[in-house]
DNA sequence: TGTAGCTTGTGAATGATTTCACAAGCCTCA
DNA sequence: TGAGGCTTGTGAAATCATTCACAAGCTACA
């Protein structure tokens, strides 16, 4: 398959949530232009996306909604559910816990591990804390294929290390370190000050920006 | 000023946690090359990021770990603190409320608010969660920059306006959906289930594109 | 059946970002 | 002072992503 750039892997994302809201509305059929204008993005995009894919529309007509779902969910591999692991048990691995947004889009959170005795044993639903050394053996069991990291910038790369040797080749990164990936696994990084940065930037320079417009 | 790449000011941000670390350090200077492994990038990138902005190293030399530290600060806005307030205190609201990584960044939680009564009253250190009514008189006093949108999808496009209309020009937005910013708003997405559906799509496909590089 | 009015799928063009490659400049040391 | 060994700053080239523009194909309806 020809690479795929990440924007339209995040674009392929938005419009299956807006397909199946679109879907529960009742509507059978929908096109690009549709799809577009909820993604804020243009129609060719949308076909362009589509089409590193195959072509999934009828012309004159547009997308069969129904289709098109199986269709994105087959691509972005979402046809079934997926076991992640949480490791840290934080404010943000606590809230990760229980978010509901995993489960709606087939994310099950099988196990949260922490390293600090105090917090194992806690519930979250039905799932409790164990204690991070029984991580490995219980890997063996529960076979996830992707890890949430929410620990301390420190402790980060080292686990990466050790859940890369475990088997799992996909890690969510919540640290506000840049980690390293072993041969064959996959890292993504969510920081919430760089976010917030962005926007700093953003806000500072917009004067600039708007300036820059009126020449 | 010529308009800046997302991923410049994101990196930008990247090599302000470096020098920070690496002054800490005792280090007193730096070279691209150094920045780079720091945050997988190449010594060009660095060089080509800083260049939008200026001149800030010594041919031969490298850069001034402190002078470097100055100059990005500036250029990200962070040479004061930002007012942050939280709207929305479920867990992903609590958590951020209580995130160490904001303040040690610059960014102040100035108030936390949530429409539910039940959570008003409720306390993260010293902030208490305050009612969504009071949110436009708070304001005032306030002078917010940032808010964070931690609220279920359906109220988070009426917040963007509500708060657009109260004087904020930067949202951070962790609701699943995507939001219609007015003029002159700067709205930011973060989708943890997006995150992982990346995710998943890469470890799907990694097959492919292993084939791929062996022919 | 034929025409009008849509919409898709896709090469080609444009625009944006990254990488290359090298002149210019700084420091050390003989 | 001058040569050698670094490192920056930056045009130019290459790569990557988005937008344009249009032929091809579907439906409806006369």
């Amino acid at each position: 398959m020809k690479h795929i750039a990440e924007s339209t892997v995040r674009r392929l994302s938005l419009y299956l949530r807006f397909l199946e809201e679109h879907k529960a509305h009742g509507h059978a059929t929908i096109s690009s232009g549709d799809l577009a204008s909820f993604g804020a993005t243009t129609s060719a995009q949308v076909r362009k996306d589509l089409s590193f894919f195959g072509s999934f529309g009828k012309r004159g007509v547009g997308y069969t909604v129904k289709d098109l779902i199986t269709a994105i969910r087959e691509i972005l591999g979402l046809e079934h559910s997926w076991n992640v692991v949480i490791i840290g048990a934080g404010k943000i691995g606590a809230a990760l816990a229980q978010y509901r947004g995993f489960t709606e889009r087939g994310f099950k959170v099988a196990g949260v591990y922490d390293a600090d005795r105090s917090k194992v044993g806690t519930k979250f639903g039905d799932i409790t804390v164990r204690p991070d050394s029984e991580f490995e053996k219980d890997i063996a069991k529960l076979r996830p294929q992707i890890a949430v990291l929410c620990v301390p910038p420190e402790a980060a790369q080292p686990l990466v290390d050790r859940v890369a040797k475990a088997g799992i080749r996909a890690i969510l990164n919540f640290a506000s370190v840049p980690l390293h990936a072993p041969e064959g696994v996959t890292i993504r990084g969510v920081n919430m000050a760089t976010e917030l940065e962005i926007l700093a930037f953003a806000i500072t320079h917009e004067d600039d920006i708007r300036a820059e417009k009126a020449v």
